[in-house]
DNA sequence: GTGTGCATGTTGCCGGTGTCCACATCGCGT
DNA sequence: ACGCGATGTGGACACCGGCAACATGCACAC
């Protein structure tokens, strides 16, 4: 898609101060994104701002209505942005894991994933609420994105034999719900204060009472 | 504070089409909140704007500035008045409950405040959001708001020999964690399109687990 | 090679909002 | 009675999202 023949190098469009760009800037969509995400990042949802991205990126406004329908459609792509980055941490984590805990409780590796997800939440406040703020519903493929990752886990504790099948079913929300919870009450809630031993301290008991109770 | 000895009701101030209010309103702070939380009602946050309140209120944009800072300043009392909206709501389901209840399983008490959470928040979405989304971290007592009431269930838990006392401390953030979650995600989240049927049952789930892990 | 069509980017404009400033009005205490 | 301070008003500015009309230049047909 998108398709090109220009001989300009439309990927890696870091302009140099006399760069003078052409007309067309030939690579807008993606550049746009990649600022909207810094501001999402710096300050959530609402500091996605679309005048303020052109600006940046170094076009006039309304540029941006040649790519997006309107600010939400960018903010959905932003979204959609943080939400993989997300699921790319939850996995990197896996991926880190020390192969001794492959074969033992699954449920360590549950509760890895389970303590990533507020720790990405925690350090990337912005990232993360924007992630959930699209008003746009975008109905992924089930088994992708962090519930995906999830799901993965609590399967693989049912054929571990660690969770007996009928329980397997729910699980997973409970899961997401109480993990999401304490990274939205840590951010935005009543949480907000706590300093980081408590916060870890805070999520080890919440980890542990839903690995007892699932 | 605030005393006045002015001889127009200061309460009651609907104003009729021919009431020709006075130049001071008398009662615009309150008129104002009332309004925003209105706003708040029906659209969340964001909805809550300045001067279309002023304008509802029948008072010029501007007057506001008397009684708010800014808008975070208006916003912070909105969410002041959601959340103790929520919390009565949790109280009133508390006091409905049939008495016979009251002896058995307290655990039953902890469930039916959860389930008033979550309902809350489906109801009243825009005010729920409002609760949680001020900018401003108001200190309240510790014994106060929703989390009083749920830490008052947990505190009979242990009392009544359902909850051992070690497990006490933590216990609160986790399940407060647990419901908040799932609402959360209901509301703005990827399970925001399960039918109302799904959703008590998710919400039955998490319930179980949670009772079962405490 | 040349010329035109269409995607892309630009300037201008409108309505709406938050916030500051100067001014108007009126109640209350002296 | 009077004047001061609290309260409300109107105007102005900057910023934003979104439309419309215009400009530019790449791509493809011939």
């Amino acid at each position: 898609m998108h398709t090109t023949t220009r001989v300009v190098d439309t990927v890696n469009m870091l302009e140099g101060p006399g760069a003078a760009r052409p007309y067309h800037h030939g690579n807008l969509r993606a550049a746009l994104i990649a600022t909207a995400v810094d501001q999402a990042r710096a300050g959530g949802a609402d500091a996605v701002v679309l005048r303020d991205a052109a600006r940046r990126t170094g076009v006039s406004h309304n540029a941006a209505y040649r790519h997006f329908a309107d600010r939400d459609d960018l903010l959905a792509e932003v979204s959609e942005r943080a939400m993989a980055e997300l699921e790319q941490r939850m996995r990197d984590r896996l991926a880190d894991l020390p192969d001794d805990d492959r074969g033992e409780p699954a449920s360590a590796r549950l509760r890895a994933v389970g303590r990533e997800y507020v720790h990405f939440a925690l350090a990337e406040p912005g990232l993360f609420a924007t992630a959930f703020a699209c008003a746009r519903p975008k109905d992924g493929a089930p088994g992708q994105g962090p519930y995906g990752v999830l799901s993965t886990m609590l399967d693989e504790l049912v054929t571990t034999g660690v969770l007996p099948a009928e329980r397997r079913p729910g699980a997973d929300v409970t899961c997401w719900a109480a993990v999401h919870g304490l990274a939205v009450l840590c951010l935005q809630g009543p949480l907000r204060d706590l300093s980081e031993r408590e916060r870890e301290e805070q999520l080890d008991g919440l980890l542990e009472r839903l690995s007892r109770g699932l």
